[in-house]
DNA sequence: TGAACATTTGAATGATTGTTCAAATATTAT
DNA sequence: ATAATATTTGAACAATCATTCAAATGTTCA
């Protein structure tokens, strides 16, 4: 015991008890991990003030289609938003307006100072 | 005009009007970025219970000191927590307990379904 | 059927990022 | 001063990621 490993008991297993596990912990990060990228965050901007098609966020954010075809898929990915397909359209909304809180819960802290 | 490109006046600027100023969604972005890494969210669940020094952190969570005195530094950056020394330690703790409120938001989406 | 439009997909590229390792700094005790 | 402890720092490496480009898929309309 050179008093650099933690003790049977010790500080960590205490506190590690009280700690969410594992599972909960990866999908919170990796919610936020996909709230964490400007563009993504912008197409969720535009889907809060109302539903839209690929194309229209392109032109709205002055990206390609391509790019922003890629990032929906990803907050598909994680039931952030849903699209349905309306003729040769695919229209976006979010999926559920947990996501607008989460967002506003973060502006608060950013508008502050 | 071929059809592809946006109309003036069009849908366009019409929702770019209503969205954050790009300042702000970056700022934003850069919040959940940093919350959206799973080593970052494990230590500010765990200054959650308690304020604790770097050594600790890493005992609890089985990594090295370095790596949690990297992540401790991002934090601090965008003042997601601070360290005061005491003596040869140095403890941290959340800078507010407005990242508490944001965490519980993500939580909530995450648990459900 | 064929042309035009909307979206998706896959590979490739450049950029960013988390961890490791070794070395540096700072504080306390002998 | 020397040794031991606690934290920080910088360079390096592998892994992840956002965008681009070209091609594929699916839908509508003539």
């Amino acid at each position: 015991m050179n008093g650099k490993e933690e003790k049977i008991g010790g500080v960590g297993e205490q506190i590690r008890r009280q700690l969410p596990d594992d599972e909960t912990v990866f999908a919170l990060a990796e919610l936020f991990k996909v709230l964490g990228d400007p563009t993504r965050a912008k197409i969720l901007g535009c889907l809060q003030i109302r539903d839209l098609c690929v194309g229209e966020i392109a032109d709205i954010l002055g990206m390609s289609d391509s790019a922003v075809s890629h990032q929906l898929r990803v907050l598909r990915g994680i039931k952030l938003v849903k699209g349905t397909k309306e003729g040769k359209e695919v229209k976006y909304s979010l999926d559920d307006d947990h996501v607008t809180k989460i967002m506003e819960c973060g502006l608060t802290h950013v508008n502050e100072d």
